[in-house]
DNA sequence: TTGATTTCTTGCCATTTGGCAAGCATCCTG
DNA sequence: CAGGATGCTTGCCAAATGGCAAGAAATCAA
C-alpha cells in the first residue's frame, strides 16, 4: 500500500514510527472525490477526516442573504475538515466541494476516537491537526483587520498559486471578503505592475 | 474548597463526576490577576490554561505598524488562552491582559497533559476547548466578511455588554476591524436611535 | 462549430471607511 | 484644585469598496 505521503505528513507533526505509525495508518482507507463533488454538505454532520495528497477543494457556507462565502481554500497535502460538525457532532452551515479531482485518505470519527484513545502519539496529532488549523484562521482573521484587499489578494497568490488556478474569482473575492467587482479592479492594477 | 463554578464550567462540556471530576479539579490553582497585569506577553511562551470566574481581559497584538490590534475579548465563566502558544510551544506573538480584576483557576501546561493521558474524560474536556474555541473564531472571521461595521459593533453590544463596558473604545474598534474615528460615527449613528 | 450559459470586466456613481488635526471630556496625580 | 495625560468626538476631505447593469470573454454542450 502507497501511503508514503500520508506517513510523511504525520511524522512532519508529531514522531513516531514502527507500529505505533503503522496502526495508525492502517486506519485510514484510500479515497477519490471527483470534481465537483461534495466531501460535506451543509445540513448533515460531518463524519470524516481526509488527507488530501492531490487536488484542491473549497469551503463555502451561505450568508443571510443567501449568498455564498468562501470559507477556507485546501489544497494539496493537507488535512480537510470541519471542526464544528466533526467533532460536536452538529449539522454543518458549511460545504466541501472538489476544485479539482482529489484523491487522498480518510478516516471517519468513530475511528478516529477509537485510535486517539489507543493511541497517546495519534492523540498528539489530533491535537496538531486542531491547533494549526486553528492558528491557521488566527492569521487570516488578523489579515482581515490589518491588510488591505489588494494586500490579501497578493498573499494568497503567492501562497496558495495552485489553488488559486481552479478557483472561480468570485470564489477567491468572498474569501477575501470583497465583492468580484472589487477583486476584478484589484487584478487590474496588480497586472500593470 | 470553593470551585462549584469551575465544576459547573467543566460538567457543561462533558459529562463527568465522581472521582474523576474531583481528580480533574484539584489540579486547578485558584489564581488572581490584578486589572492591567499581563497573563500572558508576547515574546514568552505560554504556559497556563485559565478558566475566568469574575472580570474580563483582552488579547491584542501589533500590525506590522506597530498599531495594538485587539484579537479578543474575554468575558467572565470563560476559558482564556493562546492555542498556538500553549500547544506548540512557539513564542507568543499575542498579549493577554487583564481589563478589570479577574479570578479564576489555572493549570499548567504540563499538568494539563498528565492529566490529558491520565483522564479519558478531562481529554475529551480539552478537545471541546480547542473546539468551541475554533468554532466562535470562525463565526467571528464570518461576521468579518458579511457584516458591517454597524452590525459588528451591535452585536458586540448585545453579546458582550459587560465587556464592553471595561474596554476602551479603540481597542473595540481594532476587535472590530475598524478605527476609533469610525466606531465613534457609528456610536454617534446608533445612538440617535 | 455554434449557440447558450456562465464568468469576468468595466463604467458610473453611492456608500463606507480612513486619515488627520483640532477640540472636548475625563481621569489621574500631585 | 491645577495641570497634564489620555481617550473620545467631530469636521473635512480622500481612498477603498460596493451596487448595478451592460458588454466582453470564456466555457460548455449539442
Amino acid at each position: 500500500m502507497a501511503k508514503e505521503v500520508l506517513i510523511a505528513f504525520i511524522q512532519s507533526n508529531i514522531p513516531v514510527s514502527g507500529s505505533a505509525l503503522t496502526n495508525i495508518i492502517d486506519q485510514f482507507a484510500e479515497r477519490l472525490i471527483k470534481k465537483n463533488e461534495f466531501f460535506l454538505k451543509e445540513g448533515t454532520v460531518s463524519n470524516d477526516y481526509f488527507f488530501l495528497e492531490t487536488g484542491c477543494m473549497r469551503a463555502f457556507t451561505h450568508d443571510p442573504d443567501g449568498n455564498e462565502v468562501t470559507t477556507y481554500f485546501y489544497a494539496k497535502n493537507k488535512y480537510v475538515f470541519e471542526v464544528s460538525s466533526l467533532f460536536m457532532r452538529t449539522v454543518s452551515t458549511e460545504n466541501i466541494q472538489a476544485l479539482t479531482d482529489c484523491a487522498g485518505y480518510s478516516i471517519t470519527f468513530e475511528t478516529l476516537n477509537k485510535l486517539f484513545h489507543a493511541s497517546p502519539e495519534f492523540r498528539e496529532f489530533g491535537r496538531m491537526m486542531l491547533v494549526k488549523a486553528f492558528a491557521a484562521f488566527k492569521q487570516r482573521t488578523l489579515e482581515l483587520i490589518n491588510k488591505s484587499a489588494e494586500e490579501r489578494y497578493e498573499n494568497l497568490m503567492t501562497t496558495d498559486r495552485d489553488v488559486f488556478q481552479y478557483a472561480q474569482l468570485k470564489h477567491i473575492a468572498s474569501y477575501l471578503g470583497i465583492t468580484d467587482t472589487s477583486l476584478s479592479r484589484i487584478r487590474r492594477e496588480s497586472t500593470k505592475k
